[in-house]
DNA sequence: GCACACAAGTTTGCATACAAACTCGGTTTC
DNA sequence: GAAACCGAGTTTGTATGCAAACTTGTGTGC
């Protein structure tokens, strides 16, 4: 069920049929789930074993997840990432510039029914009774997607994609992502609101302000400093 | 002389001692430098031979430049990625969002000897004679590292450097890397003096200027739409 | 003269082989 | 009893082996 809610941004990697690719999804999981859980160290030959498959693809998506920052290297070998609350910080962070700026976009210059598409899918959402949390992680998935979609940059969405993986495997990040759901659909409005009204600075605002408040109890658990206040008009 | 100027943002990757890792280094640079053509397929054991090593070293740097978007598959094996004029405007863009975001960092919260930095590589670029080419691109290097460092945010910063290396191995990014470096001082004056009175949100609106506006050759060559507008105090 | 088929040669994707580097338990020495 | 040393057992990093998939060029049929 935890691993469910925290899958919600997790899109596959595909690439022309290759064991490497299934191998690299597969361990990206259950990185990103905490099947495999932070420090522990990743010996090719059980991974190639309970995946049945020969070492190779193994460490050829090994390096993948080197690069994708999922796996650190040890002096022989690799072992799964932990995140500090520091790391996390500066990832959410990262994810107010980029998710703030596809809003910024969506709003100048998405279409018409590209607009229409993320007012549905809010719409959808504010009918949603409370208890049916998954339609809720779903729709909050989409909502994000259809902003994304409507920034017409594709290498934006991307960079948006990998930077959600980044802090799952965390206890806290288990509670934030519940707070993301709960209180979603006020700042949701908000977003709509200033994308409706074809206003850039006002939905990068918005998109910011969310994200922040997204991580609230995270700041206030670990005590560190909020990110970058949101300019006021 | 060309390699030169591209090479302005190509920072290393180190692994502890891995062959791959140094294949890895190698293929990137000679990718981003054009040495290696886009769309030219990469054959394993040439790049083997030439970099005398076995296959596996080769494969396994194939996946990391393939994660980093330098390499692309095709049905069997792998070709340098040829970058399309739009994916060089999304890259910008990007690039737009997450440098911004790192300028309002570096003003809100950089310390004081992170922004004595910023200023003396400014002040130091300045006194630079007009012919001293190899100069500018090191300052102007220094100068955007510098306030990625006051940033605070190394995850951010990370974002940059990758964001650096997509839009290289075409002429007119050539051109445009030409262009930012003759405009440079007088945008980055702008971006000095919004850090040094601590104002982010004029920090981040003159650093997406400033991109922008090292982007205006590719803009009218290209006939594509400018990024979204910076929006007006 | 054109198209199709077939075979030789590449080149890949995956598996495995092997030596070097590390780990860790036990034993010896002080 | 603690520390240092040794060696068996893992586990890695790199090389190589092998069959399947693709490419290419030639020859044959129409």
């Amino acid at each position: 069920m935890c691993a469910k809610l925290v899958l919600f941004m997790l899109h596959d990697d595909p690439l022309p049929s290759r064991l490497s690719s299934d191998v690299y999804n597969v361990l990206r999981r259950q990185i990103v789930t905490g099947e495999l859980r932070p420090n522990q160290p990743l010996i090719e030959l059980d991974l190639a074993e309970r995946l049945q498959v020969s070492r190779t693809p193994v460490r050829e998506s090994l390096q993948r997840l080197a690069h994708a920052g999922l796996v650190v290297p040890r002096k022989r070998g690799w072992a799964v990432r932990e995140f500090t609350p520091d790391e996390i910080r500066q990832n959410a962070e990262l994810r107010m510039a980029l998710e703030g700026y596809a809003a910024s976009l969506a709003a100048t210059r998405g279409s018409p029914s590209d607009i229409a598409a993320i007012v549905a899918i809010h719409e959808r959402r504010l009918k949603l009774r409370r208890s049916d949390e998954e339609m809720r992680v779903k729709t909050n998935r989409d909502f994000h997607d259809a902003i994304m979609r409507a920034s017409g940059n594709g290498r934006l969405t991307d960079a948006i994609y990998h930077s959600g993986q980044f802090y799952f495997n965390t206890p806290i990040a288990r509670a934030t992502t519940g707070e993301e759901l709960a209180l979603g659909n006020a700042d949701h409005a908000l977003i709509v609101a200033a994308i409706l009204k074809r206003d850039g600075a006002a939905a990068e605002r918005a998109m910011r302000a969310h994200i922040q408040r997204t991580f609230a109890v995270f700041w206030r658990v670990t005590g560190l400093a909020e990110p970058l206040q949101v300019q006021p008009r």
